[in-house]
DNA sequence: GCAACCAGTATACTTTTAGTAACCACCAAG
DNA sequence: CTTGGTGGTTACTAAAAGTATACTGGTTGC
């Protein structure tokens, strides 16, 4: 006999594949779980926001840390930088169609905080 | 006058009071989106796996880190900790129904990395 | 006896992230 | 000319996250 353990709960059968390397979660939440970045997608969800305003959204992010982020969302494709005006100088960001589909995630979420007073 | 820029596009109105501090989506990532504790929680969902099994599930992350993640989801009530056997120690973790609640936003955020590549 | 496995703990270390504060250039109002 | 707003950048520090290695103390198997 190779396992004399008598299990009080039925064990899942041991089989160490049942995911490789980064898995489906982990390498969402790379995309979606760093810090700010949820809430700033979630922020945008009605309308493109200026720079100023969605750093004051977020109330205690530095800009340092909204521009970061905003760059990555940028570079992944989820939101989009324009410029809507020169002279005194005005940028808005814009979730992008593709930043939409992970909006129904953040909302699931949103209730799972909200229904449980997390 | 006090604002003066043409705006191409239409922008939100400004209410900067639209989430305060850290607003629900932030909340709710500090308890899924640490790293691995999603992935974790994922692993889980089948049944009860052992400490061992898990780490080797988890593929690179060291057992500070799961040792560490599982301590946290545990005192949040998303796991629990059971000693199954004390001659040959074996333990085992297993999601608790509230663990469960937050799978389907799980699922939802594995559809979506699986559909858009990531 | 010796090696290997279980479930961790401890220590030391490196890397990454977060956050502060100051600064730039530009513009407008007072 | 000074103050305040826009949208950032840069330099620096503090804290968190992660890695690597070794260790305990028991058990099982050869």
């Amino acid at each position: 006999m190779t396992n004399t353990i008598k299990t009080k709960t039925k064990l899942k059968e041991i089989n160490s594949q049942s995911c490789q390397e980064p898995c489906l979660i982990e390498r969402g939440m790379r995309v979606l779980g760093g810090k700010w970045k949820a809430s700033i997608l979630w922020h945008l969800k009605d309308g493109p926001v200026r720079f100023n305003e969605l750093s004051r959204m977020l109330g205690g992010a530095s800009k340092k840390m909204v521009d970061q982020r905003l760059k990555e969302l940028e570079v992944q494709g989820l939101v989009t930088r324009e410029v809507i005006s020169d002279r005194p100088i005005a940028v808005a960001y814009e979730i992008t169609d593709f930043g939409r589909t992970a909006l129904d995630i953040l909302e699931k979420l949103k209730d799972w905080t909200q229904a449980n007073n997390i």
